[in-house]
DNA sequence: CGGAAAGTAGCACGACTGTGCTATCAACAG
DNA sequence: CTGTTGATAGCACAGTCGTGCTACTTTCCG
């Protein structure tokens, strides 16, 4: 068989496979044969690239957070977070899209795996805290960009974003007629619009400005 | 063998035990014999209560709901939903004590779970439609309270907090050492406080009139 | 050309799976 | 007493599971 040119490529490729596996059966129904038939390949195969299937799920799981983070770096850049981008940036993490959707599943389907399997306990902290911290990095941004200096308790409202973007990703995710995309948006909008200093409860004739 | 006098306590033993085996193995790990053996008898009594494995952990999904359900009406009772009683009531949904835990992680499985398979998901979904309306109820009663009236978008401001809620209630479950019950109770407070028109952003010359 | 290495294929094993099924036992009705 | 029902016990079947393992093919290096 041809040499494999990029084998972090084909790791890839099968990691995208137990994905599939993932969101079809769950993660129940992500065995090596299941996941070595949707990859179409074999076992042995398989097992080249991932020694047991506790490392092939902790790769699919691995790759879950690198795209998020590779996702928000391309729209935050190198540069400081600017304020304008704040929105753009927590969107990242939600599943508006199929894209983003289907990552939103493997990682809830991985996140309950983790409460009863250690390793991928440790990926899902670690992204954890990530997002913890890129919530104060917003929450610092927004205060210090308001015009007159605002009583923020930052650690609280950084871990209160963070609750309203995981608890609208989870509600996006399971209850998309009741929360559908451009809604989930709208409220991280008004949430962040309270950051601002422009507190989500507004007369009604100030309401109106869309995003 | 004597009679079992009451078939529905029957179940919710067995019940206790698939939560024990979710909570140890994960919801992978709670197979009809791993749950008999947890219940201390045998495949064919687990049979003769629960036809499927299915059913079994339908039951046992209905258990939690109906748990939090009783504690939040022993809570708030008969009457209207008082402004007073609001942070007690919602607190009854967060992982904030043993019991709570116990229920919240079975819930994270069988949520997940739920993904693919359409019976947990109608379960999953009447919980949610629940809770959004305890919510929307929780938002009205503060905002009817306050002393001018607030311009309130009812409908957001009511999704914003079942987010919250959820983010919380994930967040208290997967990183208890960050999120511990206290530091939880007291981001709730603050996004409490912020729909009682007390922002928690407030402008340093507004400061000091306390909570 | 020959050998090493990369990659693929899939069998074998022992363990575990859900469910159908029968057998057994206790308790009550008649 | 007998007969019926509630309840338990556990075997049998036909699978699937993860992983160890060998065999094989293809590619590259010298």
């Amino acid at each position: 068989m041809p040499r494999i040119v990029d084998a972090e490529q084909r790791r890839r490729e099968l990691a995208a496979a137990v994905w599939r596996v993932i969101r079809r059966d769950g993660v129940t129904g992500a065995s090596v044969r299941a996941v070595a038939r949707e990859a179409d390949t074999s076992m042995g195969a398989l097992r080249h690239w991932f020694a047991t299937q506790d490392a092939l799920l902790r790769f699919a799981m691995l790759l879950v957070t690198e795209r998020a983070r590779a996702r928000i770096e391309a729209v935050v850049g190198d540069g400081p977070l600017l304020p304008s981008h704040v929105l753009a940036v927590l969107e990242e993490t939600l599943p508006l899209d199929d894209e983003r959707r289907a990552e939103a599943e493997v990682w809830l389907a991985l996140v309950a795996r983790a409460l009863v399997d250690p390793d991928l306990a440790a990926l899902r902290d670690r992204a954890a805290a990530d997002l913890h911290g890129l919530c104060s990095a917003v929450v610092v941004a927004l205060t210090e960009a308001a015009e007159e200096p605002l009583g923020v308790d930052v650690p609280l409202e950084a871990e209160r974003l963070y609750a309203v973007l995981d608890g609208l990703a989870l509600h996006a995710l399971t209850r998309p007629a009741a929360l559908p995309a451009d809604r989930a948006r709208a409220v991280l909008e008004a949430h962040l619009a309270g950051l601002r200093g422009t507190p989500s409860i507004v007369p009604p004739s100030e309401r109106g400005n869309g995003r």
